[in-house]
DNA sequence: TAGTTGAGTGAACGGGTGTTCACGGCGTGT
DNA sequence: ACACGCCGTGAACACCCGTTCACTCAACTA
């Protein structure tokens, strides 16, 4: 059975758990992740369900694994387009087109979050709005330095936060509902979310208290 | 003929209907209605699982005709919003007041369709966005009329309304998840949605195109 | 090299699931 | 007064579910 090198205990181990994390997220897509089954994911992943155990005590803790590697990638689009200079100069237009790019590359791991944020068991919905949480007070914090906030009440900067967060999440959600292959749909997304952001901007400067 | 206990052949069927559809609404509360089972909405509303097929082909048309109870609830939230004169005198303040209120009376309702919006089978997820489609074609005429807006785009003020609704939807969500008896949570929710609702309205003064 | 460890196996269990079916009983139209 | 129609019944079916157990056998360790 060697394929290609051989495999130490762990690295066989790990690649085990991925394939598990993997196959729950595909078939989380098709139908949510709360209606599918340890066996199905176990089936999928090529291993007897027993196996399932060796790697999580339940679904529920395969479930929290899963939220933590879709923020991960999440995290990493930021840091990834704070560093991107193009960004700062046309930030709503750079939003605009990272939000809506970065969703379809990632599209399984939105759409885990979006749905599961809401859908999904207690234990994976309070992690997800936790992480939700973190990710507000994180542009609470860029959003501080921007000209005409500057002087805001932090309660005010982080009201704007969770708008702008809010917003981003439902248009994830559209692009994660989007059927593939419709070029057309895609920009009038982004066309939308960009014309939201510029509206809510617009306010920013005659906001009082 | 007799007042009291005898029913005719109709009146105890709707009941038995009824029965179901309220024992779904109470159940999903709990645990999401994706996850509760036929045989589970039969036993609490007393009647035995066959008796199911009498009423609903599938938990999927009972899904159907949940979505259309709980819109027409929502839809009598705006009629009598509209009719109120101190609703238009104070525009954002009362939005607030009535969706906070209006969300925790009919808790059940807003739960259900906040949760299988995005969390539900795929022909009650339609069902949802559809209404919802539909409820932003309506608001989007209110707004219309508005004195900053009278002369927009269509397509702008369609945006305008899909911002609103959206936050609408979250706030709603925020409402349902809020443990019971907190009202500074309460309060607090209002609040932000107060002051959400201002920033975009400042918005409308200066935007073109 | 011999012994230990632990990831993966296959079978078995008890229980919940959707769906079907013949049947009983009661309101109903004749 | 009678026969019909239909809502609700209870049993049966074939599945799928999570979880357990003793097991194998290859990678590790001493």
């Amino acid at each position: 059975m060697a394929e290609s090198a051989a495999l130490t205990r762990q690295e066989q181990k790990e690649r085990t758990r991925a394939a598990l994390l993997d196959a729950a997220l595909e078939l989380s897509q098709e139908s949510g992740f709360a209606q599918i089954s340890l066996r199905q994911v176990a089936k999928r992943a090529g291993v007897v369900p027993a196996a399932f155990y060796r790697h999580f005590a339940s679904m529920d803790e395969l479930g929290l694994a899963l939220v933590e590697r879709s923020f991960a990638t999440l995290r990493r689009m930021i840091r990834d387009a704070q560093r991107d200079p193009d960004v700062f100069a046309h930030i709503i237009d750079a939003a605009a087109e990272v939000l809506v790019e970065t969703v379809k590359v990632n599209k399984a791991h939105f759409a885990f979050v979006a749905r599961e944020r809401v859908g999904g068991s207690q234990a994976v919905r309070e992690a997800i709005n936790h992480e939700l949480d973190l990710f507000v007070s994180e542009l609470a914090v860029v959003l501080a330095r921007l000209p005409n906030i500057e002087n805001w009440s932090s309660d005010d900067v982080q009201m704007v936060a969770r708008l702008f967060v809010r917003n981003m999440v439902a248009n994830a959600e559209e692009v994660v509902e989007m059927p593939d292959g419709r070029p057309d749909l895609e920009a009038k997304i982004k066309e939308g979310a960009r014309r939201q952001m510029r509206l809510i901007v617009l306010g920013f400067e005659k906001w009082r208290s």
